[in-house]
RNA sequence: GGGUGCUUAGCUCAGUUGGUUAGAGCGUCUCGUUUACACCGAGAAGGCCAGGGGUUCGAAUCCCUUAGCACCCACCA
């Protein structure tokens, strides 16, 4: 056999980067994300074991951010392991029409534009906008989740507002309409004047602020408020019953006093929920605009006004007030209350918090106002169920639901911890305030006319009926996304076959918002759970280790990152030294070194196939030779063990070391004498061997962590070594 | 007011069920042009694992406690 010389090397001293697009396309090409195609192409079995796993989808309001690259190479690692391993595996791709964030984005841009609000524009016209603009940010996540290198499957990409996922939506809410389940009450709700809109309580967004308290004088009392301009109404007052203070008050007593807008009849109020110890143990309420307040007042069947309208001005009770914007009237009142004497004293650098719109809205002001909800703690009849310890027909409620698949470990959260934040949430949940007064999502399903109301998954028949001119909240259609992207409600193979899913890959600050509503919407509607498992990956800070966010502009562009070190380096920085749950800290000098090790893989492979002479001669193993190949196959296993259960950093973490310290530093090394003019051709050939197989081994261990330059190596390695057409598919 | 996490080498962080001299990347220092790789190799310095107490033959790891930081939840006017 004639060696070939090391010159004619086919490979260059730097694995090519540019070449990940022509890689990814192969990749597209050959359809092996999808598992079907995988049967087709005898790369997996019929009978194998599935697993899959949903993308959580990206909002279609801009373009990926670290976060979701750390989420795409944590998935795609999961994805890859059990592809190779030979399971039918399918990664479901999507995006989510995030309707309040979106509309809230669209609109900003036109007002900026074109000094136009959405009414100037009208309800279609600003929809056809979104969907546009939804369209460009669709197009640009999808090239973005491309680049990270993501092995999903295309085909079967959904988005929560296309046609399949509204009639999931539609079915949904008419199924919990039916049960009682979904209701419309006139209920306290926050209310976003800016964006004109109901918001859920999850989506509110505590800022702490420092204001003035002003310490008014009501009648013989002195009541303490941050906000004045709420107290035009007030006609309560109330104390603690066993304050000994106020003893001689009596529950019901009248007193008549001198207030901002002329004299009122006061009544006295005794009720626990006062804390004595809080400014004079006494305060006024304002039932329609305070949470406290009105259940104070519910307790005791008072009066409750409106005293703010929806757009955040002073109603007719204001007097001469009335019409002003609450922010602009409270400097006038206060002023007013002095004249009149009403205004005891100010206690400046009063630190309290203001309840804000989190998706780009404004401050929340709390509204009574008829809306609809999930009743989360209504008892209903069980569908039929699958989920372990709850029968078919059984009666229990939805929130006894969502608990019950933790604590049975139906579902199993990593890490551990996150459970206990979970149960605190399910303990503290009230109804599901699940209607937004915004344009952009799904409406909700239901049909007036003259008294008459109608819900269903269609218009009803004949003229005169008129839609509810509400949508829904966003996370009511993401919450049915395991199930509603494998064909729900219709009958499907998909949906046999991979539903529940295998493992939930997302971060922990959508544990509440998108985990909780997955779980309560698939148990309910599919009696399954949505998922066996839930893998919580941390944030992605940046360098001052504050949350990176749109808002805030302190986002790093992975595809900056990726342009210089290449895809796989920036995988590795996200998923190795990340253990789940904990934030990761972004850093440059971690992509670099992870782009060393791309380096060294390619010309560790490179050495190893200049060295690389076919031969008949039997190899004969030296005993180092056999102990290196053992050592290796200990790697082998203690990577697929660490995959097995998710820990996708210890897997890494071992591979990396492995690889660079163990195989390219000493196993290399040592056989580099026994491959350069070496007289035993057995010996030599037990070189080439021991070399050529921990190669092949290590490439495909390598491969779901650095699917780029792994591929890349492969395409040189020896047609005899390869089962299949590409490193993706071979057998693990 | 409740809850969770963090505090380990100069910096950024790993250390799953407690087990021999505590790890990585980057940085620093010394040496090195050898059949791949200088985006490299060989080696070195650098740590009372936040403080205190306890359990144990043995603790970075388990328990208690103190402090600082971060985050989550909650109706304090």
């Amino acid at each position: 056999m004639e060696p070939l010389k090391s010159q004619e090397s086919p490979m260059d001293t730097r694995y090519d980067q540019k070449k990940e697009d022509t890689i990814y396309a192969e990749w597209e090409n050959s359809g092996y994300a999808n598992p079907d195609v995988c049967i087709k192409k005898k790369v997996t079995k019929t009978a194998a074991k599935p697993f899959s796993i949903v993308l959580p989808p990206p909002n279609v309001t801009g373009v990926l951010h670290v976060g979701h690259a750390a989420m795409i190479a944590t998935e795609d690692i999961m994805v890859r392991f059990e592809r190779m391993r030979g399971k039918k595996t399918v990664w479901i791709p999507g995006t989510d029409h995030a309707a309040i964030a979106t509309q809230s984005k669209v609109e900003g841009i036109i007002y900026k534009k074109e000094g136009k609000t959405r009414y100037d524009i009208g309800r279609d016209e600003l929809i056809r906008r979104i969907e546009e603009f939804a369209k460009e940010s669709h197009d640009i996540i999808i090239s973005q989740i491309k680049k990270m290198g993501a092995s999903i499957d295309w085909s079967r990409e959904a988005y929560t507002l296309d046609e399949k996922r509204s009639l999931g939506v539609r079915t949904a809410f008419k199924r919990m309409f039916d049960d009682g389940l979904i209701y419309r009450g006139a209920r306290m709700v926050n209310w976003d004047p800016k964006m004109q809109t109901t918001v859920s309580d999850d989506e509110i967004e505590w800022i702490d602020e420092k204001s003035p308290l002003y310490y008014l004088k009501y009648g013989p009392f002195t009541i303490a408020t941050a906000r004045p301009e709420t107290k035009f109404g007030d006609k309560y007052v109330v104390m603690h019953p066993s304050d000994k203070r106020y003893k001689e008050y009596k529950h019901g007593d009248k007193i008549k006093l001198e207030w901002i807008n002329g004299p009122v009849t006061a009544t006295v109020i005794k009720d626990k929920a006062i804390d004595m110890s809080f400014g004079t143990g006494v305060m006024t309420i304002t039932p329609w605009h305070d949470a406290t307040d009105m259940e104070i007042a519910e307790r005791h069947s008072l009066d409750k006004e409106q005293i703010i309208d929806y757009s955040g001005k002073l109603m007719g009770l204001a007097g001469e007030f009335s019409g002003i914007h609450i922010k602009k009237a409270r400097p006038l009142i206060v002023e007013k209350m002095k004249e009149k004497g009403l205004l005891d004293h100010i206690e400046d650098d009063y630190s309290h918090r203001v309840a804000t719109n989190m998706r780009g809205g404004g401050i929340i002001e709390p509204q009574v106002k008829e809306q609809w909800f999930v009743a989360v703690n209504k008892e209903f009849k069980m569908g039929p169920s699958k989920i372990k310890g709850i029968k078919t027909g059984q009666k229990v409620t939805l929130k006894q639901l969502m608990r019950h698949v933790i604590t049975s470990g139906e579902i199993n959260i990593v890490p551990k911890r996150f459970e206990k934040t979970y149960f605190q949430w399910i303990d503290n949940l009230r109804d599901w305030c699940i209607s937004r007064q915004i344009w952009y999502g799904h409406r909700v399903p239901v049909w007036y006319k003259k008294g008459e109301v109608n819900c269903g998954t269609d218009a009803p028949k004949g003229a005169g009926w008129e839609q509810d001119p509400d949508t829904l909240d966003t996370w009511f259609s993401s919450g049915l996304w395991t199930f509603s992207t494998l064909g729900w409600p219709k009958k499907s193979s998909d949906f046999e076959t991979f539903h529940p899913t295998s493992v939930l890959e997302t971060g922990y600050d959508i544990l509440f918002f998108w985990v909780a509503r997955m779980i309560l919407m698939s148990t309910y509607l599919v009696g399954e759970v949505p998922f066996k498992n839930v893998y919580l990956h941390g944030l992605v800070r940046d360098a001052q280790g504050r949350k990176m966010s749109k808002s805030l502009g302190n986002t790093i562009d992975p595809l900056g990152l990726i342009d210089t070190y290449g895809a796989d380096a920036v995988r590795l920085a996200l998923v190795i030294g990340a253990a789940p749950g904990n934030d990761i800290k972004m850093s440059e000098d971690r992509v670099r070194g992870y782009r060393n090790f791309s380096t060294k893989v390619w010309n560790a492979s490179r050495f190893v196939l200049m060295n690389y002479f076919p031969s008949k001669v039997k190899p004969k193993f030296t005993k180092d030779d056999l102990k290196n190949i053992k050592e290796f196959e200990k790697i082998k296993k203690t990577v697929t063990a660490e995959l097995e259960r998710f820990d996708m950093n210890k897997a890494g973490d071992v591979l990396y070391h492995y690889f660079w310290h163990t195989f390219a530093d000493k196993v290399i090394e040592s056989t580099k004498q026994r491959l350069k003019d070496n007289p035993n051709e057995a010996d030599r050939m037990a070189a080439q061997t021991v070399l050529m197989d921990i190669s092949i081994g290590s490439l495909k261990l390598l491969h779901p962590f650095m699917p780029f330059v792994t591929e890349s190596v492969w395409k040189n390695m020896p047609d005899e070594v390869k089962k299949r057409d590409l490193l993706m598919v071979e057998p693990w």
